[in-house]
DNA sequence: CTTGCAAATGCAATAGTATTGCGTTTATAA
DNA sequence: TTATAAACGCAATACTATTGCATTTGCAAG
């Protein structure tokens, strides 16, 4: 990773309050070289420099989230996967319920969407975030 | 719960070849009168007739869930939430990240999200389901 | 109404995911 | 260089969910 993002990244933690950790930046790493999210465990298994703690990972992770850097998804693969998060961006995921097969998907209409779950609420004013992900069948799993 | 629910309730578990039990009709009749999305450990509590078993339960969360009676929901709460699913219709929530408040949502333009998702998409040709939630702040806490 | 049997139940054990407490180590700023 | 709050590693524990198996039960066939 070049030295301009790690700085990037290094600088987000320190703003907020949290340490710049050899832990955090092969984390920070690894996260940079998946194209799809993983589990703690998964990312714990690709550790390279020797071992890390389960809980410290779960810490870092935490630590990423906080920072705006990582975000954590639900696929319904019953735990939790994160992934690194581009800065002003978001996006989904299409997943194969068959073969596991994850595509991005960019093109969210994030800010109608909750003008329209807005519009329609009764008790909530402001939204700050939101989920959403595909199920459904890929071209190979289709036949 | 009236008689006609009920025997509708009943033919869609048999139309899956799953057996009508007095757990799987009280779980129905209790699922109906929750406002919230539930998790298994909280239904459990509400429990009337006795005690359940923990697997039990979650068996017969499991074929409601296959007969299209029940939808799990993750509300980011750590464990998977139940709720009763109305036949032809589906909605989804706005969650309170200070209180927990929760409100539904039930105008999702789910066919023109898949339509948008499918057509950025290279690898899927049909989507099944989605999973959409809302976080930010209620009224009350937003002070 | 009886009977046969696959499905469902209850209990015990276990797996999988994530968190807490605490003593030691380390990043960072003074 | 030093002080200190944050982070780390290890052990223990909590919480969520599942598996295996003996027993019971829904329900359809006769
Ligand atoms: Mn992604
Ligand atoms: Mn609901
Ligand atoms: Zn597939
Ligand atoms: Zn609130």
């Amino acid at each position: 990773m070049p030295r301009s993002n790690t700085e990037k990244y290094a600088d987000m933690l320190r703003k907020q309050g949290l340490k710049v950790t050899p832990q955090r930046l092969e984390l920070i790493s690894l996260l940079t070289r998946l194209k799809e999210p993983m589990s703690a465990h998964e990312i714990k298994a690709k550790w390279k420099q020797g071992d890390i703690d389960t809980v410290t990972l779960y810490r870092a992770l935490d630590a990423l989230v906080d920072a705006g850097i990582v975000q954590r998804v639900d696929l319904q693969h019953g735990h939790t996967d994160y992934e690194l998060l581009v800065p002003g961006e978001h996006h989904h995921h299409l997943v194969c319920t068959d073969c596991g097969t994850i595509e991005d998907f960019v093109g969210c209409p994030g800010k109608n969407m909750e003008k329209l779950a807005l519009k329609s609420s009764s008790q909530f004013v402001s939204l700050r975030e939101h989920s959403l992900e595909f199920f459904g069948t890929c071209k190979t799993c289709a036949v």
